[in-house]
DNA sequence: CGTTGACCTGGAGTGCACTCCAGGTGCGAT
DNA sequence: ATCGCACCTGGAGTGCACTCCAGGTCAACG
C-alpha cells in the first residue's frame, strides 16, 4: 500500500477548527497561515500541521489574543528553534493576562450573583 | 446645614468608573443611561444613582454582554418593579454564560501552559 | 481683560475581525 | 450532457463599540 500524507479538504477543517472558510481564506490571506497546498484544480488541502496550528490559533484567539500578535508568534514559528525563548515569552505573558482576565471574571461573577440576591429578595 | 443631593462632575465619574467622557456621552445619547442632570451651564451633574448604575454596566460589559442586552436590562429597569422577574431571569442567563467563559478560559489556559512546558522541555 | 481649561454639540471617523458577494472552475452523480 | 456542489478569486461591506473633531460656551484665575 501507498500513502500519501493525510490532507483535508476545507469542509473538514472548517468541521474540525470551527472556523468557517473565508476565515480560513482570511487568515491565509494575511499570513496568520502559511500558504496552504493545492490540488491539481488549485482547492485548498491543508496538511496535519496546518490543523495543529490552527488549533493553536483557535487557543489564542478564544483567550482575546489580538490578531496582531498571533502574527507576530506566527513569524516567530516560521522563523526557527532560536526564537523559543522569545515565544515562551510572549506566550507567558499572555497566560498572565489570560489569568488576570479569569479572575476578573470570577470577581465581576461574584457582582452579578449578589444582584440576582438582592432581586429575589425584594420579590 | 443645608444639602443638595451629592452630584458628581463629568471627571469624577469618570475618575470613578473608568469610562471615557466620550463613552459616558456615547451611553446617553443610546439610552443606556437616561438623561443625566445639567447644571445652569447646561453640563452634566451626575447623580449618585447614575453613578452606580454605571458600575452595574462596568461589570456587565466586562463580562462581555452586547450593549444591545445592557440596553434590554436598562428598559426593564425604567419599566418598575414588575419586571423584577425578566431582571433576574436575563442576569440567570448572563450568569451562566460568564460561567462558561471563566470555564473556557481555565481551559484554554490549562493547553497555553503545556504549549510553554513543551517549549521549555526542548531548550 | 485675556487666557486657560473643563465642558458642550452633532456628526464623522476608526479599528478590529471578520463576512459577504459576484462571477467563475472543475468534478462526480443522474 | 448537464446539474449541483464544493471550491476558487479579489474586493467590497458589515457590526460593534467606541473615539475623534471642529467649533463653541462659560467661569475662574492672574
Amino acid at each position: 500500500m501507498l500513502w500519501g500524507v493525510s490532507v483535508y479538504t476545507p469542509a473538514e477543517v472548517v468541521e474540525e477548527t470551527g472556523f468557517t472558510l473565508d476565515t480560513l481564506r482570511y487568515y491565509e490571506k494575511i499570513g496568520l497561515l502559511e500558504p496552504v497546498g493545492r490540488n491539481a484544480a488549485g482547492q485548498r488541502r491543508f496538511s496535519e500541521e496546518d490543523v495543529g496550528w490552527l488549533g493553536t490559533i483557535r487557543c489564542l484567539r478564544d483567550t482575546g489574543m489580538p490578531i496582531a500578535e498571533m502574527l507576530r508568534f506566527a513569524e516567530l514559528t516560521r522563523a526557527g528553534d532560536h526564537t523559543i525563548p522569545d515565544r515562551i515569552k510572549l506566550l507567558e505573558e499572555h497566560d498572565h493576562r489570560v489569568e488576570a482576565q479569569i479572575e476578573n471574571l470570577v470577581e465581576r461573577k461574584r457582582y452579578i450573583r449578589n444582584k440576582i440576591s438582592y432581586y429575589q429578595s425584594v420579590l
